[in-house]
DNA sequence: ATAGGGTTAG
């Protein structure tokens, strides 16, 4: 019978069609090759669909065996996506069978495995069985496979047991190598491989890039090109990406104007590359030129670079505009969104969107709730963070690594150091990450120690320690004055890991000297140091000159902040109070004329306490509360009970010229004293008083804070510029050294929101 | 019938 000339199907259906014109014609049961085009072509228009792949095995089934038709129904099932056992069902099989394997069926066989001791097992077979005439394509493949499943060593290793490599081989290696984030290995191979294409040096590029080595990932390109290879559109989009991060915009350009000089097919990743490089370097006339041309396409990724962009340069209504003229929205188009808002302090906003995915049938994902737990963080917003954590429990988002650890640093950042606790231990998977954040708050809890054993612990487990994770332990020794501990991170730091301190690391460090009453070998510091003292190191002298009472060091510190920061009030209010208190009222009347003349305003201090869900928020003598004759009647009580334990009023903190009595009641009218009064006549008696405040706690309210958390048995948590205070039965987590209050936040704690949620 | 590179968000 001679063959037919049946067309090829290229859908399930018409395969069907073709199957059954066989099946009548007979050519199906006495003509092999027909039979063989039916089931290898049926196999090229498979879908992953179980059904699908039944009916391609139930054809298979009724074919006499041969390799071939082997080889085709694993491809079958390497397509489709089968259960996992099937596979090696079929080889089985095939051996009991004696059809011999060729090279075609370890491939396919490799490409359906789905762990290391498969492929093991698989390779061992290969060797015994295979004819080595077959090996380039099989060693090829099992190099893919160990990549797929992000096995670099193993990779590695089958790759240097080919005798002949061919190009593919190398170039597979080395951008495997790089996607597995191996630069270093992947670096030398390409140097050491004898045919160095555009791809292999494309796959480094990116991989740099992504790596945020954008710097190398530049260099790494011009190298390319000294070599004489020609970029092609996929390096372009590579180095573009590197560009955005460098905000290089002037070798952006250039490679804008090759595309447009070579003709290069301008796919729409291009596109979004191109954009994203205008936007994210502030080039907005041409970012804006490109997204008016191609970019207002249907799909979102263009509309979402430029969104990121707008928002990054803090042109939130633009990108909020964009936002609303788009047909499509995915989630990234949301979180960026989002973060824009939240970056913006527009949280409000931020939480709409959120609760506007829903009804755009979008699924959070872990982005989100992580942007969202940021957003709780530095709000210490403490109920909404709870319920976050609560869809986390119910499965609505995976828990992963990231999401963990912005889940602690929410509840360390919002005092609760037992429930970041139990967060941490729950972790599975840390990371460096992970630790510092544990390590940082608890060291603005003020448990330096249990924060150091923490440190102790992070590298008992096998983890390095990196510079923003010595921030963490030097903020830990200076909020809980560790002062030989101190000394000892500072210079292991640079011994052991090779970094160099930061800004950051001399502030703790100087603080802390300045704290312990070193205040000439914090002097010493500031003077040797290799960088120019900021603004926080000057304060931090300043602060430790007041305690201390070194008043011409103050005056020179106070000289150089007003030279740094001539609007901030706090350091009028230092220096004044340093002069009141050694009684110098003519420097004292000279600086708050200085205030005045340079029309320096007070920041306004305020505190709120959540109830029920609802923010309540008090200023210095509020009167518009609601409830404010309960309000006042409370801090009468207050006033009354702490006197009868013997405490009086720290009036010298009231520097206007008024009489004692009031005085007193100035102190009395503190926001943060407010709230509290609030939270006491409107919490649940077992609740804890949790109060926010945008300044530090005063000296005054300090000390009748810990009276009150005693005669009420109640714990009052405050969380402060910098810090937190735990008050439970009459003592503070912070051992009082709010006399001396730290000007340090080298960790940012705290965001100035204009409203709350 | 086979195997290699890229963009947008923490």
């Amino acid at each position: 019978m001679p063959p037919a000339p049946w067309p090829t199907p290229r859908t399930v259906r018409q395969a069907a069609e073709l199957h059954a014109r066989l099946t009548t014609s007979g050519h199906l049961l006495h003509h092999p090759p027909s039979a063989r085009h039916l089931l290898n072509s049926l196999v090229n228009c498979l879908e992953p669909h179980p059904l699908h792949l039944r009916y391609a095995l139930h054809l298979f089934d009724r074919m006499p065996p041969s390799t071939f038709l082997f080889d085709t129904a694993l491809r079958a099932c390497s397509r489709a996506g089968s259960d996992p056992h099937c596979p090696f069902l079929l080889f089985r099989r095939m051996r009991r069978a004696g059809v011999r394997p060729d090279g075609f069926t370890f491939h396919f066989l490799f490409k359906c495995s789905s762990s290391l001791l498969l492929c093991t097992m698989l390779h061992a077979a290969c060797l015994r069985t295979m004819l080595p005439s077959a090996a380039p394509f099989v060693s090829n493949s099992l190099i893919h496979m160990y990549i797929q499943l992000g096995l670099a060593a193993e990779a590695r290793r089958a790759f240097d047991e080919i005798h002949v490599k061919d190009a593919v081989a190398w170039t597979m290696v080395i951008s495997g190598l790089a996607k597995m984030g191996m630069l270093c290995d992947a670096q030398l191979l390409l140097s050491q491989a004898p045919v160095r294409d555009v791809i292999s040096w494309t796959s480094l590029i990116a991989a740099y890039s992504r790596a945020n080595r954008a710097k190398e990932a530049v260099g790494c390109f011009k190298t390319m090109l000294s070599h004489g290879i020609a970029p092609d559109e996929v390096t372009v989009i590579a180095v573009l990406s590197a560009c955005a991060k460098l905000k290089d915009l002037e070798l952006g350009r250039s490679l804008h104007l090759l595309v447009e000089e070579k003709g290069m097919p301008t796919s729409e990743n291009l596109v979004v590359a191109l954009i994203d490089m205008y936007a994210k370097c502030g080039d907005f006339g041409h970012a804006r030129q490109v997204f008016d041309a191609v970019g207002r396409g249907p799909r979102p990724q263009s509309w979402n670079a430029i969104i990121d962009g707008y928002c990054k340069h803090g042109h939130v209504d633009v990108a909020r505009s964009l936002f609303d003229e788009m047909e499509v929205r995915d989630i990234i188009t949301f979180n960026s969104m989002m973060t824009g808002y939240i970056h913006s302090g527009q949280l409000r906003e931020a939480l709409l969107l959120f609760m506007s995915m829903r009804r755009h049938d979008l699924r959070v994902d872990n982005f989100t709730v992580v942007n969202l737990l940021t957003a709780c963080a530095s709000l210490g917003a403490l109920p909404q963070g709870r319920a976050l954590h609560a869809c986390i429990e119910q499965r609505l988002v995976e828990a992963d690594i990231y999401l963990g650890t912005a889940l602690l640093d929410m509840y360390m950042k919002c005092g609760r150091v037992d429930e970041a606790t139990i967060v941490f231990r729950r972790m599975g998977k840390r990371d460096v990450h992970t630790w510092t954040a544990m390590i940082a708050g608890l060291a603005f809890n003020g448990m330096g120690k249990a924060a150091l054993e923490h440190f102790y612990q992070m590298r008992c487990d096998g983890f390095q320690p990196n510079s923003v994770s010595y921030i963490a332990v030097m903020t830990a020794c200076s909020h809980s004055c560790l002062l030989n501990e101190g000394r000892m991170y500072f210079d292991e730091m640079r011994i052991l890991y090779n970094i160099h301190p930061q800004i950051e690391h001399y502030g703790c460090m100087i603080d802390l000297l300045g704290r312990s009453g070193l205040v000439d070998e914090a002097m010493d510091l500031v003077k040797t140091m290799p960088i120019q003292p900021n603004a926080v190191i000057w304060a931090s002298i300043l602060s430790a000159c007041r305690v201390h009472k070194h008043i011409d060091l103050a005056q020179c510190a106070a000289e150089h902040l007003l030279k740094l920061e001539p609007d901030e009030d706090g350091v009028y209010v230092q220096l004044y109070n340093i002069y009141i208190d050694s009684r110098q009222w003519e420097n004292a009347s000279k600086i708050r004329m200085l205030m005045e003349e340079r029309q320096v305003k007070k920041t306004a201090g305020y505190s709120s306490i959540t109830v029920a869900g609802q923010v309540h928020k008090f200023v210095v003598s509020d009167k518009s509360h609601p409830r404010i004759l309960e309000i006042i009647a409370m801090l009468e009580e207050i006033s009354h009970r702490l006197k009868s334990v013997g405490y009086s009023p720290l009036t010298s903190q009231i520097t206007v010229d008024v009489d004692e009595e009031e005085k007193e009641q100035a102190l009395l009218a503190h926001s943060e004293k407010l709230a509290i009064a609030f939270g006491l006549i409107s919490l649940a008696p077992n609740l804890p008083v949790h109060i926010r405040k945008n300044l530090r706690i005063c000296e005054d309210c300090h000390s009748a804070i810990k009276l009150i958390s005693r005669l009420w048995n109640r714990e009052i948590i405050v969380r402060d510029r910098s810090r937190f205070h735990h008050f439970r039965e009459g003592t503070c987590s912070c051992n009082d050294f709010c006399k001396m209050m730290s000007a340090v936040s080298s960790i940012t704690m705290f965001s100035v929101h204009p409203q709350g949620w």
